[in-house]
Parts: C-alpha cells; sequence; structure tokens
RNA sequence: GGGAAAGUCGCAUAGUGGCAAUUGCAACAGACUGUAAAUCUGUCCUCUUCGGAGUUCGGUGGUUCGAGUCCACCCUUUCCCA
C-alpha cells in the first residue's frame, strides 16, 4: 500500500491524498460506509459505487467469522468477490465488540472470549486468529486486535486495557509478518492507539504503535461518550506525534461536524455507522443541518428531499413521500434514507478534499461546521 | 312484535366494590458515533410552580364511606326468532 500527500492545509492540520491499494485508489480524506455483515446496509454496490461514490468499505471480522464464516468467504475467493464489491476494503478485527459486546464476552491476556450474539454459542479471539481470519477474509487493510475502552474509564483500567492492547498488537503484528496473503494481493494492518482520555496514555500508545513499520495508524476508544472537546484534544495529541507520511483513521466517527473536525486535525479515514443507523431511523443529514423525517412537519412538504444533495433520490423523491414511506415502514423508506446520509457523507469529504488543495479549507470548515449543527 | 348480548381516554382491548383506569395499535417527540439497532426511550383526559390539582368509563337517577364495576329506567348498537 502506497500513501501520497497531495497537500496541506496553511492554516490547520488538514491533508489531501491518495491511498493506493490492490483494489484501486482512495482518495483522503474519506468517509468509508460500514459494512459489517459484507453489506452496507440497504445499499446495494452499484448504488455505493456510482449514486454514492464510496472508495472504500469496511466489514467485521467477528460478524464475518460468525456468518457466512471464513470458508464460503476462501471458497469465495476473498470478500470483495463474494459481496462482488472488488474496491477496497478494511475489516475491523473484533476489537469494537470487545467493548459493545461487553456482558457476553471476558478479556484474558491471552484474547477474548465472545458469546456469539447470534446463537450463544462460545468463540475465542486471539491476535494471531484474528489475523488469520482476517487474512482469509481478504481486506485490503486488516484492523489489530484491541480493546475499545468504555467511558468512563478510570486511568487504572485504562492502563491495564492498553498494556494489553499493546500485547496484542506485538503479537498481530508477528503473526502478520510470519504469514502471506492467501488472494495473492497485499494487506496492510493498522494498529490502533487507545489509552482512554488520559493524554500520557495517548501519547504512550502512539509511541508504542510507531515502533512497527505499519502502513497506517488508526486512533481507536473515541467517540465513545466522552465530551467532544476531548475526542478532539486528544485527536489532535496523537496526530502531532503519529508519523505524518502515513493514513491516520479515526475509528467510529462520527458527525458530518465530527468528520470536518477530524480533518482539519489530520485525519485521512474516517468510518460511522451514524449515516445509515441514523437513516434507518429516519434520520437525515444535509449541508443546511439534520431533520427528522417523521416529524409532522414534512407531511405536506413536497420539496425535494435534498435539493442540493448529489444522489438522484435527493431530486427524484419528496420530504412529504420519505415521511408517507417511513410512517408506512416501508423499506424503501430505509433506502432512500441510507443512500442520502452516505452519499452526503462521502459529498462531505470531497468537498473537504478540494478545499484542502484550494488551500482555504479551514474557513470553508468553520462555516459548514455551523449549519451542519442546524436542526430542520 | 318477541328474545339475547354489548356500550371504557382516536381505534381495539382489560377491568365485576377502593383506578386517572390494563394492553396493543395509531399519533407526537427524542436518542443513535470501529452495527447484538428497519432499534430504543418518552409523551399520549385537562391544567400544573411537576409536588400535585381537576374532571372521566352511553345517559339520568339510586344503593354504598366509596361505583367503570351493584340496582332502576332511558338511549344506542349488534345478533337470533317471527
Amino acid at each position: 500500500m502506497e500513501f501520497k500527500l497531495n497537500s496541506i492545509s496553511p492554516d490547520c492540520k488538514a491533508r489531501a491524498g491518495v491511498i493506493k491499494t490492490a483494489h484501486g485508489e482512495i482518495e483522503t480524506p474519506i468517509f468509508m460506509p460500514v459494512g459489517t455483515v459484507g453489506s452496507v446496509k440497504g445499499v446495494d454496490v452499484n448504488i455505493l459505487k456510482n449514486e454514492i461514490n464510496a472508495q472504500i468499505i469496511l466489514g467485521n471480522t467477528y460478524h464475518l467469522y460468525l456468518r457466512p464464516g471464513t470458508d464460503i468467504i476462501q471458497q469465495a475467493g476473498g470478500i470483495q468477490k463474494f459481496n462482488s464489491w472488488n474496491k477496497p476494503m478494511l475489516t475491523d478485527s473484533g476489537g469494537f465488540q470487545v467493548y459493545s459486546l461487553g456482558k457476553i464476552r471476558k478479556i484474558t491476556n491471552e484474547g477474548c472470549t465472545f458469546r456469539s450474539h447470534i446463537d450463544g454459542s462460545l468463540h475465542k479471539f486471539t491476535p494471531e486468529n484474528v489475523i488469520d481470519t482476517q487474512r482469509k477474509i481478504g481486506a485490503d487493510i486488516m484492523m489489530a486486535f484491541d480493546e475499545c475502552t468504555p467511558y468512563p474509564c478510570d486511568y487504572k483500567y485504562a492502563q491495564n486495557s492498553l498494556k494489553i492492547t499493546s500485547q496484542w498488537l506485538k503479537r498481530c503484528v508477528n503473526r502478520f509478518e510470519n504469514t502471506t496473503p492467501i488472494y495473492g494481493y497485499h494487506q496492510s494492518l493498522f494498529p490502533i492507539v487507545q489509552g482512554s482520555v488520559y493524554n500520557d496514555l495517548r501519547k504512550q500508545a502512539c509511541e508504542n504503535v510507531m515502533q512497527y513499520d505499519m502502513d497506517g495508524f488508526a486512533l481507536g476508544g473515541l467517540s465513545v461518550g466522552e465530551p467532544t472537546e476531548k475526542m478532539y484534544e486528544i485527536t489532535n495529541l496523537c496526530t502531532d506525534i503519529l508519523p505524518k507520511e502515513k493514513p491516520r483513521y479515526l475509528m467510529g466517527v462520527g458527525t458530518p461536524q465530527n468528520i470536518l473536525e477530524g480533518i482539519a486535525l489530520g485525519i485521512d479515514m474516517f468510518d460511522c455507522v451514524m449515516p445509515t443507523r441514523n437513516g434507518r431511523n429516519a434520520m437525515l443529514f444535509t449541508s443546511e443541518g439534520t431533520m427528522n423525517m417523521r416529524n409532522k412537519k414534512w407531511a405536506n412538504d413536497f420539496s425535494p428531499i435534498d435539493e442540493s444533495g448529489t444522489a438522484s433520490v435527493d431530486t427524484l423523491y419528496t420530504k412529504a413521500y420519505l415521511r408517507h414511506l417511513f410512517i408506512s415502514q416501508e423499506i424503501l423508506a430505509l433506502e432512500i434514507a441510507s443512500i442520502h446520509n452516505l452519499a452526503f457523507y462521502l459529498w462531505l469529504v470531497k468537498q473537504a478534499r478540494k478545499h484542502i488543495i484550494d488551500g482555504d479549507f479551514y474557513s470553508w470548515k468553520n462555516e459548514m461546521v455551523e449549519k451542519l449543527g442546524r436542526r430542520l
């Protein structure tokens, strides 16, 4: 994998670059739609490519391991063939499930045992088998196995968790370096910086991950409930330390505002379930603010969903119709909202990139953030 | 004409002497950040300084300390027999 920086903002840390992977190029900063089980919920691959202009999507090791299982994916020739996406993919390691499945998992130094959320069966994830599984899934970017710490998280817990995550990283890297891709193309491994909201732990975590010459670095354990300012503060601290010539990925972030601020702080990659999940729950993000499409005020608003939207659904359908679909619990509502939100997110990062290259990102960003926070 | 059953907060339901009154739907809001989420939460008779206060269960009377619940009559609806 290659990363080339095209330009850096004069008045903040925003960067525009290009990541080259075996499945194609990714222009950064980029938002990566989440497709946990190998599918971006409610959105077909053609729409993802042609309407949304997605360049890379996520999959999840834990979910794909449980279903359909790595055998099937291997028989298909890797995840990009299995889901017909055939473009860059990234798999999360299951580290987030260490956090989100808190009640049905147990962490040890060795790894983490999970109860399947599907049938309750017991499964053990270790840094080694998580790398093996990600090799079998075949994403271009694999994530190290970590513990995404909860918030609030006391210092002692964060410190101990970071110790485990660091040990796991060492084992992940070791396994990564002693295995080869199954499908003949290069796969990268991104370490994850943890350390909760503690500056010294984060600094220590950054220095720890930097000892490995990996293709990119991620910030994890943020946007889990901490104050937004804290998230920015930690992000800023980390991007000051992490190597400039490698992509930085802020995991699980976030709102459109979070993404623009993240870009200003030197982040290149983002992913979040928000555009799809909130879309399914009737929330639309637009350049003028957010809308709850279930609200009565849209009942007879026959204006386009988003006049300035880039997806065809934005001008094809009206707000009143979309509200009707949500109220009637029609599956089409979820699809339209997901397409709109993802197209908006991808439009947003593309604009950000353009303004970074043009050199006026910072002022544009401030203007946008103000608008994005509105409630329509 | 004769007989039977039933009328509860938008709709549908629960309730057979201590209830502002069950549940579902609908309605109206809110939440959602590396997806156990097409999910979850709240409001849903009126007013409220959120402590409460005031009016309710087809209607009118009555029994009772107390009635959606018991009694009488009336009104309405449904079904059955002529």
